[in-house]
DNA sequence: TGACATTAGGTGTTATCACACCTATAATTC
DNA sequence: GAATTATAGGTGTGATAACACCTAATGTCA
């Protein structure tokens, strides 16, 4: 029988109620699993949003994408995407470049060293998956992907 | 059907694999929730970490408890507990005191006005996970409740 | 066409996070 | 019982996140 989250964070009290446990949970998951992600991309000078970033615009041409583009297409809200692009840029890893059509435009994209970045982290990237849930079945991934789906549903 | 994630955050391409689908789902849903959750916080004056620790501190004793033990109950790594607690001293939220046994220990534990603070929010934050989960059913909730912890076996 | 709104991007500033390192007290061990 | 190790807490510092606000270019419409 795995721990619940209870004993792991020596709660004595039972959660309130069951949508505060599933919440609690999610936290905790989510955390860890981010937690150990991060450290995997460290070595590769890269944070989670960064690789994040830079999986986005390689899944776009070779004009790249505006900055508002990028800013909604990231999993989790990031309110000042300029620098964290700044920083990315002074990294070497997209370039930016200002469109002639519409001035107010900048589009960003991927430099060889950022696109060679994100391939080489293909491999590293689904290993840690493999790792960390590998020990689901597919049908358990699946549920949990449908049930965190239907979660989002509500605004 | 609920638009999947891939519709949310406009990727064209297949995710690589279901371990992959089930980590960006985690990530979307948890900071969504978290976002709304803090949002709702927000006017209280506290952040997500510092609910947390307040509910920490309700269920100890009126020692309170210190701060290493603070760190590890904590649903999410915080490397920094030491000023995280300063600012809710300085908030008013939380008082220290030093152990007479062993002079390096620090207890903290909550002032009434952080007791108060804890207890008001209990209803707005079960409003909170009812708004939000409210709409999935005690089995998918159990359910998920289960899937995220098995998720959390594998170091 | 000139005023106004809208959109894209950026900046200033503060709070918070994160890492490495430091100090004081207690426990251990020879 | 002196030296060493371990533990609890704190500090210095740079990086990042968050929020409000600002500027420039484009759109809209009386």
């Amino acid at each position: 029988m795995p721990p619940d989250l209870r004993d792991d964070i020596g709660q004595r009290k039972p959660f309130t109620s069951l949508e505060q446990e599933a919440f609690l949970n999610l936290l905790r998951t989510q955390a860890e699993l981010s937690d150990s992600f991060e450290r995997m991309l460290r070595p590769h000078g890269v944070s989670g949003t960064q690789y994040n970033v830079l999986r986005i615009l390689r899944g776009s041409g070779p004009d790249g994408l505006c900055r508002n583009e990028i800013r909604d297409r990231l999993l989790t809200r990031m309110p000042d995407v300029t620098r964290l692009l700044d920083r990315m840029e002074e990294a070497g890893l997209v370039s930016r470049t200002r469109s002639s059509e519409d001035r107010r435009q900048v589009g960003t994209h991927l430099t060889s060293s950022g696109r060679d970045l994100v391939d080489r982290l293909d491999e590293v990237v689904a290993e840690e998956h493999r790792q960390r849930l590998g020990h689901l079945t597919e049908k358990q991934l699946k549920t949990l992907v449908e049930l965190l789906t239907h979660a989002r549903q509500r605004l």
